[in-house]
RNA sequence: GGGCGGAUAGCUCAGUUGGGAGAGCGCAGCCCUUACAAGGCUGAGGUCACAGGUUCGAGCCCUGUUCCGCCUACCA
């Protein structure tokens, strides 16, 4: 649903802006997703009983190309059954040729200005993956996990003591305990002060380790003593580097989650829960657990398989960001970039401000492998000194330093994002300076969900603004979630999901995209409920009867005459006009929802449920040259085409059906076998709103008589008579000029139009058949509203300003007041009194708006 | 720990410089009126989470509270 969604409204700014007449490209695909894709593949295998280091490298990543080629193709299916109008001739694949060539430049040269790097450090890994993961890959997920208290026996008695032989610790990870190799307190601590220095026993193994001191140590936490674990903790790694001399690094868990050999001989092998319940018993055997206690913690999670990932010392591959992330930062403070809803520009600044290095090597086999190459020889000094590191475009022969031919590229492939990030140049040619790149970059937008602004949106402005020395795109559109009625998110383990193909199967595609359309309000996450999408079914079929009903009535006939158009007539156009004007607006500032609604509204409500009506009334009386047919056309016509980018299948189809009549009316229709995508977007049409004015006469009478029937309970097939009254002199011109539009739709025999001298106190009365309604004036230019409104705010302040008088003319409260006191009621007072001036102001010239009407 | 968002009709949600509380669905009543019963017309239903404050005037601005959700973080 998501990807349905981020679809539709990209398609949508697409088809507006192309039928506005812009160049517009769209460019699709995929990337490769090699955690993900690697790991389904390997599930097959497993399926079959192998693994894919049986059949090998090669053999494997074939096997992956074969599920590529099919679930690519599904993608690119859903794509297009949702109706996307990209340029499928420009379709790209992150692991395409001319991709592969951008990654590859992208990393000699990040390489060449010493921005990546190599290191052996602690990383996020997975153990099941069995590869390193980057900070953002680990989702942090609170769980109910304990806290157990080890006592440490110290090997040098300090008297006196204070607490006995021992030392305690607090842990929630007990198996790392045969990796410590210091215990650490604060250095101000009174109750620890004593031990620093000392040395301690480590319990199940045979080594003995230092009693510390560090200022990060919390005094408050646990036992206010520190067990340190360099090797699998990222607080003791940076602890154990701060110590002079650094403390010693034992790694006792290895990259398959299993204990190693440095953890002993009676926990070597064992998987790493396991082990921590033998620790643990071990520890209850040797007396050595003071307590537990239950304790709630963040645990890190791979985000592709959910495995507990595990700290792990390895040599990895670096981007050094910080400068890359200065840049990103400012060019949002800038508005060079702008991100809607803007909300999460916070967001963004957040994590940019505290960015750490990007891991982007994976020790995986789906994916761009690591251009470089490690000399097996090193022959010379400066081979030497490279530690035998060779970063190349273009596969090496020989090292370029000693000469040796012995050269092996490295096991790991980049990151996934790493060549996502190149997306907005890299699918247009770059490093090549292609025409594509000038017309196309920097792109316009970019469409995209929260959960990928750090992954993807932020490294991409990162890499744009470093190889083409500007931003990737101008705005940056964050859309809502989906999820489901109850507000959860989709997943598969909680069934819930919703596949957009089964909704275009139910309801069409038309009315799915209108419905995301219209829930795509900024800032809020969207709950999906399907009988939002069956109204929408309705608005299509409502569509395709208004369309049939005005084919088989508005045959020209005569088109040679001019056209004279009514009332009616020239109320629609005006509407159209907002319509158009909303619409236009609210697509310029991405609100979609705004949008969607103000056509809908537009479509049925005014030009179904009133001007269809009328028009009936119309086409009835008048002939064939009737201004109303050319009028019914022109305004369906006009609601196909803004309507489009959101139904672009029923609106084409009827568009195509009512284009030899519009053609015959309208001059500036293409050609027979132009499409409605390519026709000209509605925009800035005349408002006439003197229309609109008295077109509310008509529809105020209409819904006066409506009421009356409707509280009075009587049947709409009972003919009766009716007499209006309306306050004012044009009420009673528009309303007797209009006469039988009024009658038609309310089916009243007689109708007498009347004028009250003053206004009535009761608005109407019913005699059995006949009626008397009085018409207040309402809609567009309201005058005597406005008035009563106005006339009411004045007696508001008036009755405010009398007791401020009083307040001020009170000699009591002169003295004894404060003068700031004082002060500020006169500035109220004044205030006062401005406001009143305007209101008398504004009354007098609404007063005589009237009376010249 | 830090940050963000939400609370409006039975349900799902709009409400853009503070001035009329709205839509869709659902519900009730009437209607097969020659585009549409997947429809038309009418109606019921809301102390806009709670408590204060600013203002002539607050769903909207400010402060606090409660509940829900999310992001982020190397809290042993």
């Amino acid at each position: 649903m998501g990807h349905a969604l981020n679809t539709i409204l990209q398609d949508i700014l697409t088809r507006w802006k192309r039928m506005l007449g812009y160049k517009v490209l769209w460019l699709p695909g995929t990337d490769h997703a090699g955690i993900a894709t690697q790991n389904v593949v390997e599930k097959q295998l497993a399926n079959e009983g192998i693994n894919r280091h049986q059949i090998g490298r090669n053999a494997f990543i074939k096997r992956v190309w074969t599920w590529k080629a099919e679930y690519g193709g599904k993608i690119i299916h859903q794509l297009k059954s949702l109706g996307a109008s990209c340029d499928w001739s420009r379709e790209r694949f992150t692991l395409d040729e001319g991709l592969s060539k951008a990654v590859k430049e992208v990393f000699v040269r990040l390489y060449e200005e010493g921005l990546i790097y190599r290191d052996n450090r602690l990383i996020n890994w997975c153990s099941r993956c069995n590869t390193a993961l980057s900070d953002l890959e680990v989702e942090h997920e609170e769980l109910e996990g304990k806290l157990t208290y080890i006592k440490y026996p110290l090997t040098t008695p300090v008297p006196p003591l204070s607490k006995g032989r021992y030392i305690t610790v607090a842990t929630t990870r007990p198996e790392t305990m045969l990796g410590d190799t210091a215990v650490a307190v604060h250095p101000d601590d009174e109750r620890y002060k004593e031990f620093i220095g000392k040395t301690i026993a480590l319990p199940l193994t045979k080594r003995t380790i230092p009693i510390i001191s560090d200022y990060t140590v919390d005094p408050s936490f646990g036992t206010g003593a520190l067990k340190v674990t360099p090797a699998h903790d990222f607080n003791d790694e940076a602890m154990a580097k701060r110590q002079n001399p650094p403390l010693e690094f034992i790694t006792v868990i290895g990259s398959d989650g299993r204990m190693t050999v440095n953890a002993g001989d009676r926990y070597a092998g064992l998987d790493r829960f396991d082990c921590r319940k033998l620790v643990l018993e071990d520890l209850k055997k040797l007396n050595l657990i003071e307590k537990e206690e239950a304790y709630k913690h963040a645990v890190g999670h791979c985000y592709r398989c959910k495995t507990i990932t595990e700290p792990l010392l390895t040599l990895q591959w670096y981007v050094n960001v910080q400068s890359m992330a200065k840049d990103a930062v400012r060019v949002v403070k800038e508005g060079k970039i702008k991100i809607f809803p803007n909300s999460w520009e916070n967001t963004y600044y957040g994590w940019m401000e505290n960015i750490q290095d990007w891991c982007i090597s994976r020790q995986i086999w789906w994916g761009h492998r690591i251009p470089v190459w490690y000399c097996q020889k090193m022959q010379n000094e400066t081979c030497k000194e490279k530690n035998g590191i060779i970063v190349s475009r273009d596969t090496p022969h020989a090292c370029p330093y000693c000469g040796s031919e012995k050269l092996i590229q490295d096991e790991d492939v980049l990151d996934t994002w790493f060549s996502s990030a190149l997306w907005p140049f890299s699918t247009l040619g770059w490093p090549d300076e292609t025409d594509d790149l000038k017309t196309f970059y920097p792109t316009s937008v970019l469409v995209t969900g929260f959960d990928i602004i750090f992954f993807w949106v932020a490294r991409m402005i990162m890499m744009g603004l470093k190889f083409m020395k500007d931003v990737p795109f101008r705005d940056v559109y964050i859309h809502a979630l989906v999820r489901d009625i109850k507000g959860q998110k989709m997943s598969k383990s909680k069934g819930n999901v919703i596949d957009p193909l089964i909704m275009i199967d139910k309801y069409g595609t038309d009315a799915f995209r209108f419905t995301l359309a219209a829930f795509a309000a900024q800032g809020r996450d969207i709950k999906f409920s399907e009988n939002r999408v069956e109204g929408y079914r309705h608005f299509v079929n409502k569509l395709w009867n208004a369309a049939r009903f005005i084919m088989i009535n508005s045959e020209i006939q005569n088109p040679k005459s001019k056209i004279i158009l009514s009332l009616p007539s020239k109320w629609i156009l005006s509407r159209l006009a907002s319509t158009v004007d909303d619409v236009n607006n609210a697509l310029e500032e991405y609100r979609f929802n705004d949008a969607a609604n103000s056509i809908y509204q537009f479509i049925w409500h005014e030009f179904c449920d009133w001007y269809l009506e009328m028009a009936k009334t119309e086409i009835q009386t008048s002939e064939g040259d009737s201004g109303v047919r050319w009028c019914l056309l022109y305004t369906l016509d006009a609601s196909l085409r803004i309507l489009h980018p959101f139904m672009p299948f029923v609106t084409e189809e009827l568009w195509q059906k009512i284009k030899n009549h519009s053609s015959a009316v309208n001059s500036q229709q293409k050609k027979i076998e132009d499409s409605i995508m390519i026709s000209d977007y509605p925009r800035s049409l005349q408002r006439d709103y003197m229309a609109e004015k008295d077109m509310s006469y008509i529809i105020d009478a209409v819904n006066g008589i409506r009421n009356i029937r409707g509280e009075l309970n009587i049947s709409p097939s009972l003919k009766l008579n009716a007499l209006v009254k309306t306050f004012s002199t044009t009420g009673e011109k528009i309303l007797s000029e209009n006469l039988q539009y009024i009658k038609d739709i309310t089916r009243t025999d007689k109708l007498d139009i009347g004028m009250h001298v003053e206004k009535p106190e009761c608005s109407a009365t019913s005699v059995k058949s006949s009626m008397e309604i009085y018409v207040p004036l309402k809609g567009v230019l309201n005058i005597e509203t406005e008035i009563d409104r106005l006339n009411k705010d004045k007696e508001k302040i008036e009755e405010s300003l009398e007791f401020l008088n009083k307040k001020l003319f009170n000699e009591d409260f002169l003295k004894k007041a404060p003068v700031e006191v004082v002060e500020k009621e006169k500035t109220k007072y004044n205030e006062l009194m401005n406001i009143k001036a305007k209101i008398i102001e504004s009354l007098k010239i609404l007063k005589n708006m009237e009376v010249n009407k």
